[in-house]
DNA sequence: CGTGGCAATATCTCTGAGGTATCGCCAGCA
DNA sequence: TGCTGGCGATACCTCAGAGATATTGCCACG
């Protein structure tokens, strides 16, 4: 059975005569009964009645018939939504992120792409950067935003572009002596309690601070430890002590805490977009022309990287 | 786009390899190769992506095949579903009956059938002798049990049976002077207050009642009026009178009332099952099987009066 | 008893689905 | 680096069948 008996009897049961059905056809009749002809005996049953009144479905053919409508409505649909998903207007995209990307690039990025694709589903996984690269390589994740570049077995299939740098910077309640500062300086930090980000996840982050404060154990003595950064700023609010962390905490403002420069600057590993070199569904292509259009800089960057329409 | 595609499409990425899919659909691999080609030039999108690990759907293939797996559903189950209403096994049948009916043939005539054919939905109306002719000539009823046969415009073209005589009976309180007796005669009732239906449905009864009784005015003079037989019946019991109604009613016993023959015995008009002569359905040929089945004496005139699958 | 309208039948045509043969491409390999 | 094998695409042919035209058969009309 092709589409085409179903599309010649739904006509048939709308028009009740084999000459008009046909002509709404725009074929001739004969060939229109002989259609029906064979598509009432490959169903083993009557399916019209042909009265000097009309032709009219018989109770098997209102059965098939409603089949018949949904069936042609699904195949209608099936371009349809081929046609968006090729588009990127449906479909989902799955990002992996660290935490704090939620606080500076994302935000802006998300709320834009929403609203340019409204039908597309989002599936947001908060993740450590260690765990992104091989989530990508699986095919698990479409794009990951990253502290550095991806590392790895498999990293060489990976294209990734930076997205923005990124230093230490201190968080201090506004009652703080060190409040009213422009900048913090080491050895002003060293004589304070200290709130960090916890360092299993993001070494780099560690790393960073190590080299700040002069340290090399992987403790830092007598630092209050947080797994992610408005811990760190709410600790920072309390006066638990100074907080360290990226300077994307900027982007959290908070009555009750100021953010300072600490002296000497100390790069933090680049925020890096990240993603596979080859497969891009449409919606990832999407996703990036949204940040091209976001972020031009990046866009410079991207258009570098990766070939369009690859 | 014919259900051709559908079904390649499918298979294929069942396969994930364009000679496996041809195998299966026994057609060689060329032909499905340009199958797949026409089909994505008419969705205007790429549906699969050919690798050297396999063929496997794009999001827009993936979209699609999710259409196409319910179009090929639909077609699949619209043959199933034809074939099942064919043979009468699906469908509804609108039976007209008046209410005594319901006391004696119905019951073991639609648990039968209900058991036969579950998946068959039934639209019992209760109405008028007077009522169902109309209804089953404009189509709105598949058949109908009235008393006496089909009358007025249009009757030539309905089909009747007889399917049961029927006679005046009296139903009595058990406390009632009455009770005792094998019968009553007219005398005995015009003595008492009686309980009679209403006459305005069924003229045929009230005829039948002033034939006995003797009386020619419409009105009895001093009777109760009740709607249907069970109201006669609780009437009865209460002792508010003698009820007479039809001897269908012995079909609804009840503790309290005992039911009597009335001399002379007074027949009422056949109780009569009609239907289109024409156009009908398998339900209703599955209906008018099961009563074949279930009264011999009724099939028999059955056969007489309607050709086999016409 | 024509007559006109309609679906079915007969017959032909030509499109296009499917077959065979072959090509082009690339990964794996010596 | 050329060789080879596997796979999908392309080229070309064949014939089944979708559709066109002409005609028949069958009632409900006048």
């Amino acid at each position: 059975m092709e589409a085409r008996h179903l599309r010649y009897a739904v006509a048939l049961a709308e028009q009740e005569h084999f000459g008009r059905a046909a002509a709404t056809l725009g074929i001739a009749q004969p060939p229109l009964s002989k259609q029906i002809a064979d598509l009432e005996r490959e169903v083993g049953a009557r399916l019209f009645d042909r009265t000097r009144q009309g032709v009219f479905p018989t109770a098997a053919g209102e059965a098939f018939l409603a089949r018949a409508r949904r069936a042609l409505d699904e195949i209608a649909a099936a371009t349809v939504d081929a046609g968006r998903a090729a588009r990127g207007e449906t479909g989902r995209l799955r990002l992996g992120f660290i935490a704090s990307a939620l606080l500076d690039p994302l935000p802006g990025v998300l709320s834009r792409f929403g609203r340019e694709r409204p039908d597309v589903r989002m599936e947001l996984h908060e993740m450590a950067t260690s765990r992104s690269s091989p989530a990508l390589i699986a095919g698990e994740l479409d794009v990951a935003l990253t502290l550095g570049p991806p590392r790895g077995a498999g990293a060489e299939h990976l294209v990734s572009v930076p997205v923005g740098t990124d230093h230490v910077i201190a968080v201090v309640s506004s009652a703080h002596p060190y409040a009213g500062q422009p900048s913090i300086s080491v050895d002003q930090l060293r004589q304070q309690p200290l709130i960090v980000s916890a360092g299993e996840d993001e070494p780099a982050v560690v790393a960073a601070l190590h080299a700040l404060l002069g340290t090399d154990s992987t403790a830092l003595g007598g630092a209050a430890v947080a797994r992610d950064v408005h811990t760190i700023i709410g600790l920072a609010a309390s006066g638990v002590g100074v907080g360290l962390g990226p300077s994307r905490m900027r982007a959290a403002p908070r009555p009750g805490v100021r953010f300072c420069e600490v002296t000497p600057r100390t790069p933090l590993p680049d925020l890096v977009l990240s993603f596979t070199a080859r497969d891009h569904t449409p919606v990832l292509r999407a996703f990036l022309d949204t940040i091209r259009k976001n972020c031009p800089e990046v866009g410079a960057a991207l258009n570098d990287r990766i070939r369009p329409r690859s």
